[in-house]
RNA sequence: GUGGCUGUGGUGAAGUGGUUAACACGGCGGAUUGUGGCUCCGUUACGCGUGGGUUCGACUCCCACCAGUCACCCCA
């Protein structure tokens, strides 16, 4: 066990590390141009916050964090997500007292779920996320929707599917969950075990149980949509109206439900089916209860999202669309003679502080190696230090793509590089 | 957390209850004296996820564990 990581964690090696940074850059790029300012917050919180802020019942909390007691005998959770985290520095650092504008964070991090890894679904993880807080109105809710898909755009990913509902507020979604228990009630012995647990917990989720009978079940069963209070329906449709115009292209789906409680009115969800069973790569949706859950204070709307970067990047790979990455140097310094490495040394530093890329053989190896490396390298130009230059105080250079080779006074070996 | 499948070198993999564990890629070395990419040659697992068991004998059979993977679940 010492020489492995633990389960569902992953190793970034040092080969992988573009693609990551591919990724990061596209996301921060965007988000430059959507006005979301990045944030950083801690890996742990106490405990508590997650409980409050994403539900005491939700499996998140219930099953999947990483709790533990610290020396100073505070109980401290691993963040399995970073919307809480972001409410509570937004809480205070009191923004919303001086930020009279909305207030948008984007952050990309480490998230901890204790569950059983599979590909795309690890324990540690990798989440890039938006928020907005202070902003009541659809407009946000269209803006980030957008934001999310501008990104899986950019990256060239085709046939996402981006499915919106609205799960209600507290106003309207209390009776929509009475009379779908009272619609489900007299068949409660016929629901697939999950479900009988769901009855109670969450019975949204009794709408898109994967089992072919409690499908059959649910036909006819009261939708949420037509329990919407005005406001939420009004507030759906501002949504809609605003993606439409915008050319989002979008499906509504009445049976998405988020598994988080914060969770209301706009949820979404963007899929890319080839992932399989983790195919959900985006989701998100509004929280307008959140900051005062957390803060017990003065009520502010958010909404959010947040991407799973392994996942997204599983999408990439498989679809060929990472790009290409330059490797390349500018010099490869080939020695010959082990006598003479501490000029060739001296020389390649100098390179190097005068912002080239240089490498060189650490191993006194033969000539014929330190060329075949030099080809690994990706070398630009090789700096040959032979015996025969060196006695008129140069080296050869060979431009590798061409094959021509000059000699170079030593001195003027920087002077030769900033002419290339 | 549940069920299924899988686990051979740096990588992709072939393989059989019983001598020295194919092959390919990669790595390293070499093919006349100081020169890469192509070609050719040599070399590269005292070991078959870990630990038990069955057996005269297991990498091949059984069990447990660990890990990966697929589906469920959940979610990003």
């Amino acid at each position: 066990m010492l020489t492995t990581a633990p389960r569902g964690t992953k190793d970034i090696m040092p080969s992988d590390v573009n693609a990551w940074r591919y990724l990061e850059a596209t996301v921060r790029k965007i988000c430059a141009q959507y006005g979301y300012k990045e944030i950083r917050t801690p890996v742990f919180e106490h405990t508590e916050l997650f409980q409050r802020g994403i539900g005491d019942t939700t499996d998140v909390v219930e099953k999947e964090m990483y709790t533990f007691t610290d020396r100073g005998n505070r109980s401290i959770t691993l963040r399995p997500e970073n919307t809480a985290s972001a409410v509570r520095a937004y809480v205070e650092h009191k923004l919303s007292k001086e930020d009279t504008l909305a207030t948008k964070f984007f952050y990309i991090g480490s998230m901890f779920r204790y569950d059983r890894p599979q590909a795309g679904r690890l324990r540690e993880f990798h989440q890039f996320g938006v928020e907005a807080l202070g902003v009541p109105g659809p407009n946000v809710d269209a803006e980030i929707i957008l934001l999310a898909v501008q990104v899986l755009k950019e990256l060239g990913l085709k046939d996402l599917k981006l499915k919106i509902n609205s799960v209600g507020c507290p106003n309207c979604r209390p009776q929509h969950r009475e009379k779908l228990q009272a619609f489900f009630k007299p068949h409660f012995e016929e629901l697939c075990k999950d479900c009988q647990g769901r009855f109670d917990r969450n019975p949204l989720r009794l709408l898109d149980c994967k089992n072919p009978h409690c499908q059959e079940l649910g036909v006819g069963a009261p939708s949420l949509e037509e329990c919407l209070c005005d406001d939420c329906k009004a507030h759906f449709e501002g949504v809609k109206e605003l993606l439409t115009a915008a050319g989002g292209d979008f499906e509504v789906d009445h049976n998405l439900g988020r598994g988080l409680d914060y969770y209301t009115k706009t949820a979404f969800e963007i899929q890319y089916a080839p992932l399989g069973a983790q195919s959900a790569v985006c989701g998100g949706g509004r929280y307008d209860g959140l900051v005062q859950e957390i803060s017990g204070d003065e009520a502010r709307p958010g909404i959010g999202f947040a991407m799973g970067m392994e996942r997204v990047l599983l999408a990439l790979e498989s679809q060929g669309l990472l790009p290409a990455f330059d490797e390349s140097i500018d010099a490869y310094i080939v020695c010959p003679k082990k006598e003479n490495f501490t000029v060739a040394f001296k020389t390649g530093i100098e390179l190097r502080r005068a912002g080239y890329k240089v490498e060189y053989d650490f191993f006194g190896r033969s000539m014929k190696a330190q060329m075949k490396q030099a080809n690994k390298f990706q070398a630009k130009q090789v700096l040959i230090f032979g015996e025969d230059e060196l006695a008129r105080n140069a080296v050869t250079v060979r431009n590798m793509a061409t094959s021509e080779q000059q000699e170079i006074a030593i001195d003027d070996i920087i002077k030769f590089f900033n002419t290339l």
